[in-house]
RNA sequence: GGUCCUAUCGUCUAGUGGUUAGGACGGCAGGUUCUCAUCCUGUAAACAUCGGUUCGAUUCCGAUUAGGAUCACCA
């Protein structure tokens, strides 16, 4: 049985789009192999909770479609899945270390601990414990109970070499005399990360910790607590990091990385996902484009990529182009209508409109740059049409004539036109490009003209005398 | 600074002990075209450096360099 998880901690505003690419392959590893991908949130500290961040990271998942099988939400049967509800569990956990004497109590300051940090940095050594607190376990329990004096639990980091397999890494070796007697339980009853991380994977049987690479330095203290607690240790599995342009840690400091920003403005879920699907990992036939399904079908662990792949927007903008031609009419009407709800366009014409655009715009919000024309008569023209108005006049009475209000017919009457004025195609059509609408770049001319209408083109087509350029 | 990870076109990547080192995005140049796109054709563009192993290394090993991550009662 293969149980995968995400364990997001409520931080951010949303999910950053690093952490989408993990979970996608965390739930397609789950999904290949008949497994569950569970969400459990990681709120064990509470002083940067960000308000309904969790609700949101919630949301954007089930938007993105990475479904989880066992979440806060769906439950399951190692519920609680939210960490700050199983605090009595760790706090067994912990206290069960401290009898084995593989962990102990510590009742240091901070300020002791900051000023012994900074020492020791002073003179260039690695910070660590000092391991006051080891020496004097006796007295530290006996004022705890008596005093209730505020403190911590310590894991009492063994001495040699701690050794664990990455399975896109291989063999990895680090010597425990880099490693601090880390906290495991802090003083309002919390576990950090290391404990909370290590006891929740093994009780929700987790098989395989696919995660950021970021987490790699701090493995070894999860292996020392398996090891502590006599559990086997689950397959680790660190993937590399989605980098900046400038190659650090992709951060929201320099670039956009809520997932929901790409999703406002149109791209799609299952485009971001086959996008994120190529960082750091490829086709085994070379593909860039495929589905969901097709992915969860080919995906294996051991092809994933060891490097850091830099996010590109462009490229990402460029595959979300290419599922928007793919996709039927009908489907990208109402991605369209959904996309611009607070608008209320009119669907029937909307209908009407996505032929004419679907070669041409590469994400949802490009739509209504292209065509709002079609919803209300431009109230500005990019080009000053002052001294045209001679022009329209025959283009005007030339329209007017045409019976049969279809692109072709409207498109021979207009060559016609233009030919015996003798101007150029390119000027003339530009022209009534701008008049019909206001923009040098739009959607083909006579196919929009008949969308629009006879009545209302030639209506388009006078209002040039009416009104002044540039304004309404 | 210590520890750990990484290194193929600008970017995402394929690949092999002997290849004209392949593809995609982007760029550039053409073609199609009433604009912009789409589509089509072509083109420039990479094995970080230095040693070693070997008949032969981009590929295996080591060092160097460069980049990254991490060193909290944060995750």
């Amino acid at each position: 049985m293969v149980r995968t998880r995400i364990a997001p901690s409520p931080t951010g505003a949303d999910v950053h789009v690093g952490s989408v690419a993990t979970a996608l392959m965390n739930y397609a590893w789950a999904k290949k192999n008949k497994g569950q991908f569970v969400i459990r949130i990681e709120d064990t500290d509470r002083t940067r909770i960000v308000e309904g961040g969790e609700a949101q990271m919630l949301s954007t998942l089930k938007r993105i479609g990475l479904i989880a099988d066992e979440s806060p939400e769906v439950g399951g049967p190692y519920a609680p899945y939210r960490q700050s509800e199983r605090l009595n569990i760790y706090k067994k956990y912990a206290e069960e270390l401290v009898v084995k004497g593989k962990a102990y109590y510590c009742i240091c300051t901070q300020e002791r601990l900051a000023k012994m940090r900074s020492e020791q940095q002073a003179k260039k050594q690695v910070p660590k414990y000092d391991r006051l607190c080891l020496a004097h376990q006796k007295e530290i329990i006996s004022k705890i109970k008596s005093e209730g004096v505020r403190h911590v639990i310590r894991l009492l980091i063994p001495e040699g070499q701690i050794k664990f397999n990455d399975a896109v890494r291989g063999e990895i070796i680090i010597d425990a005399k880099n490693i601090d007697d880390q906290v495991i339980l802090k003083s309002d009853g919390f576990p950090t990360y290391h404990l909370g991380v290590v006891v929740d994977d093994h009780l929700m049987k987790i098989t395989h910790i696919i995660r950021g690479e970021e987490w790699l330095p701090s493995t070894p203290k999860h292996v020392i607590l398996y090891q502590a607690f006599g559990w086997d240790l689950p397959t680790f599995v660190h993937i590399s990091l989605l980098r900046n342009p400038d190659k650090s840690k992709l951060s929201k400091r320099k670039n956009p990385v809520w997932t929901s920003y790409y999703l406002d403005q149109g791209i799609l879920p299952e485009a971001l996902l086959n996008y994120l699907a190529l960082m750091g990992w490829s086709h085994p036939e070379g593909k860039d484009i495929f589905s969901l399904d097709e992915y969860i079908k080919v995906f294996d662990i051991k092809d994933i990529q060891t490097s850091s792949p830099i996010f590109d927007p462009v490229k990402l903008e460029w595959m979300n182009g290419m599922y928007i031609r793919k996709y039927p009419v009908l489907s990208i009407k109402y991605k369209v209508l959904e996309f611009y709800k607070d608008k209320k366009l009119d669907e029937k014409l909307v209908e009407k409109t996505i032929p004419l655009i679907q070669d041409r715009i590469k994400k949802l919000s490009d739509y209504l740059t292209l065509c709002e024309f079609f919803f209300k008569t431009p109230k500005k023209y990019e080009v000053d049409l002052s001294n045209k108005k001679e022009f329209f006049e025959k283009v005007y009475s030339e329209l007017e004539k045409v019976t049969d209000w279809k692109a072709l017919v409207i498109g021979e009457s207009l060559i016609n036109l233009a030919k015996k004025l003798e101007i150029k195609n390119s000027q003339f059509f530009m022209d009534i490009r701008l008049v019909i609408t206001g923009k040098k770049i739009s959607p083909p001319l006579n196919e929009s003209m008949e969308i629009l209408g006879k009545e209302e083109c030639l209506k388009r087509l006078t209002r040039i005398q009416f009104f002044c350029i540039f304004s309404v």
